[in-house]
DNA sequence: TACGAATTAGGATGATTATCCTAATTGGCG
DNA sequence: CGCCAATTAGGATAATCATCCTAATTCGTA
């Protein structure tokens, strides 16, 4: 009970640094500091850094799926939900231009550090991936459906990388823009 | 002149190294070791570790410079020498699988870090904007070359993210054959 | 209320790191 | 050859970090 509470609270409090610092750059004392817990009763709960690492993975993991079952409460239309998607570079602007994107610097990060959750976060991707898939596919382009939704997460990696780098709020909008009009195009040849 | 040499290779040793493993995660000893050097040889030609980030951020911007020189060599046209950097992913696309962007990856680290040379990591991807505006302008596209260079900067980004997440060589080459015909869409649309 | 288990605190430890310092060595030049 | 400055080596230091450990405290339950 206030077991979970701790526990969970360490995960979101690492989460948050995690995202905010990176992984590495992130200490054992920075997270108790954050939370104003000592490192003893930290270590209570996880015996290691990577173990903290993989309950935010799963975290992660848990959030996202929460965000893509709302994205489809939210519209019936697959084409509405891939819109959800992309509008997410705007609805996050803020977040993604101070930190980039979580998932992609995350994965960047631990692929430098040949970590062994590498895998884990690279889970992440493949929930995205998975998701637009899908909807794609109920799209009517079955066919290519994994490399329209692979072409669709790299384009929205890449305008992270920027924004992140050039804090360009007009670009953001304007690649927003174009991939509206891809995503349309892409509908309209399905259609038929 | 040895002086010369030995600082030289202690650049292009740290260069790989950050490269390889990043910034922080690359300690004076690791470099030292690389090139079998003491650590007091070593603080002898760098004071400090930022030292060596910003003798290696002058090492890329020469190299990245020479290397959109040989670009132009290669070709007169500006199409073609667009699609030099397009072709990159391929080119170094073993590189780019194992360790990302070495942009991309560093103006990432060097934003969760809040490093003060942040600003010398991101002149790096001005000097391939501005380049590429250039080219986009003798294309005939005046009007909107730094958007269409941006664009072409994210989306060539979002192939090095998700190269390194995936490691999936078909998804490269798919890309790279789409940024060609939208890069001659945009041509055709220019010789209107 | 009292006891055992769960939880928390915080000092100790050993490894690693950037940085500093001093002693040796080298190389050019008179 | 001999001297001075540049270069190199490698030990010393202080900070930081993950991890360990023990003692206190709290909490559920009998």
């Amino acid at each position: 009970m206030s077991d979970r509470k701790t526990r969970d609270q360490i995960i979101e409090a690492a989460d948050q640094l995690f995202y905010r610092q990176g992984f590495e750059h992130t200490s054992f004392t920075d997270i108790a500091n954050a939370m104003k817990i000592s490192r003893g009763n930290f270590y209570y709960h996880f015996k290691t850094k990577d173990e903290i690492l993989d309950a935010v993975l799963g975290l992660r993991l848990v959030n996202t799926r929460k965000m893509l079952a709302q994205w489809e409460l939210e519209s019936e239309s697959p084409a509405e939900r891939i819109r959800s998607f992309i509008h997410a570079l705007i609805t996050d602007r803020k977040k993604i231009m101070r930190h980039g994107c979580p998932v992609g610097t995350l994965c960047l990060e631990l692929a430098k550090l040949e970590h062994g959750s590498q895998g884990g976060a690279n889970r992440l991707f493949t929930l995205f991936r998975t998701w637009l898939r899908r909807q794609f596919e109920r799209l009517g382009r079955e066919k290519d459906a994994d490399d329209l939704a692979m072409h669709l997460l790299a384009r929205s990696q890449g305008v992270a990388v920027l924004m992140n780098t050039f804090h360009d709020k007009r670009f953001v909008e304007q690649e927003v823009g174009r991939m509206d009009a891809w995503l349309g195009s892409v509908a309209a040849a399905a259609a038929r």
